[in-house]
DNA sequence: CCCTTTCTGTTGCATATATCACAAGTAATC
DNA sequence: GATTACTTGTGATATATGCAACAGAAAGGG
């Protein structure tokens, strides 16, 4: 089945680039079937920006995704070792010469995973439409108090890392935070976290 | 075909609220077929912001997006009079009882709209991942401006709804869009803008 | 193990952005 | 045609955020 899409896996370390949007060649789109990568992206001035997380399930690729400023480089970098599944995009959308019987399980599985991602950004588009440091921070910490299903969680990333996924700046959001502390409205140590 | 699914069409006017993410009732998703409408959060505060905008294809709804924190509410309004059709979302992942032919034309279709709509939605975290307010208008001008192919485009709504889209105070839109024209970036008249 | 690098935590200061407030222009309603 | 509501445009001022810089803590590499 998976000749039949030309999919190749791939295996990838801690710290791999595992895809970059400006190689105009492939049409592929990947698949994480193990492991944790972020989609960054650096403008022109140096600027690094987590646009999103990807974990098992997470698909990403330049076909499926933003239009991509030239002025910027964006690319996939893992965060653990990864496993990755390579495939042919525009393929899943052709009929199928040899009326392959998978290929529709292929489409209705990728709907599920095109699902979950579109509801992924909308969570993105949620944290970052907020218009202060302080309601980024508390919108983000309770979608991973959700996800964890508890009060207290631990950060997927370290705090440098989290002020490029809330888009701002690093010394300003350890201010809110130890704000947020003061105030009682968050304990914190390192990366752990709780609500109060 | 639409039987199978408990599909609904419905019709709205301007203005008129599609629907509500807080109602826990249904497992309904929406897909415009006419019209453009927004996906709009109110905060607790009062504070409106535009999450998406939706167009033809464009899809909505409570089990495919936003965790959706309980203190803002929020919905889909029309931008202009829009048909829509609802249809049972877990509905399409199920086997069809009745071997329906048409299910795997549906999910195949399904892709291709849930395709878009990350696509969309990655167009977002785009602008709203920039750090200022100058690089968010010019990054959101840049899209619009490519989807046209041309430099002259048009916003799909107001300079006040704007500044609701791309999340900041209007007044501080309003002086950096002044900037913007008095150095020659762009150029503007009422909701036509041309990149330079 | 030491050495290097990254991460954390914190400050003073410059600047961007938000708030509030007002007035003219435009569109919509009756 | 008058009234209302909304939009655009602009300013003065307060505040939040960004920037540069530093030092100790922790982590990673040879």
């Amino acid at each position: 089945m998976l000749d039949c899409f030309q999919a190749v896996q791939r295996s990838f370390r801690t710290d791999d680039l595992i895809y970059d949007f400006s190689s105009k060649e492939s049409n592929a789109v990947g698949i994480i079937e193990r492991g944790e990568a972020s989609v960054i992206r650096i403008d022109k001035d140096g600027v690094s920006t987590v646009l999103e997380e990807l974990s098992v399930g997470g698909v990403f690729g330049r076909t499926l995704a933003y239009a991509g400023s030239v002025r910027d480089s964006m690319e996939v970098v893992c965060r653990t070792p990864c496993d990755v599944l390579f495939i042919d995009y525009p393929h899943i959308f052709k009929r199928c010469e040899k009326a392959c019987t998978h290929h529709s399980l292929l489409v209705q599985n990728m709907l599920r995973l095109m699902a979950d991602k579109a509801q992924a950004l909308s969570l993105r588009v949620d944290v970052l439409s907020r218009r202060s440091i302080r309601e980024k921070l508390l919108c983000y910490f309770r979608q991973l108090s959700e996800q964890e299903g508890k009060q207290t969680f631990t950060l997927p990333f370290s705090l440098s890392t989290l002020a490029d996924y809330i888009a701002t700046d690093r010394s300003a959001m350890m201010r809110e935070l130890k704000r947020l502390k003061e105030e009682g409205v968050i304990r914190s140590d390192g990366r752990k976290i709780t609500l109060c």
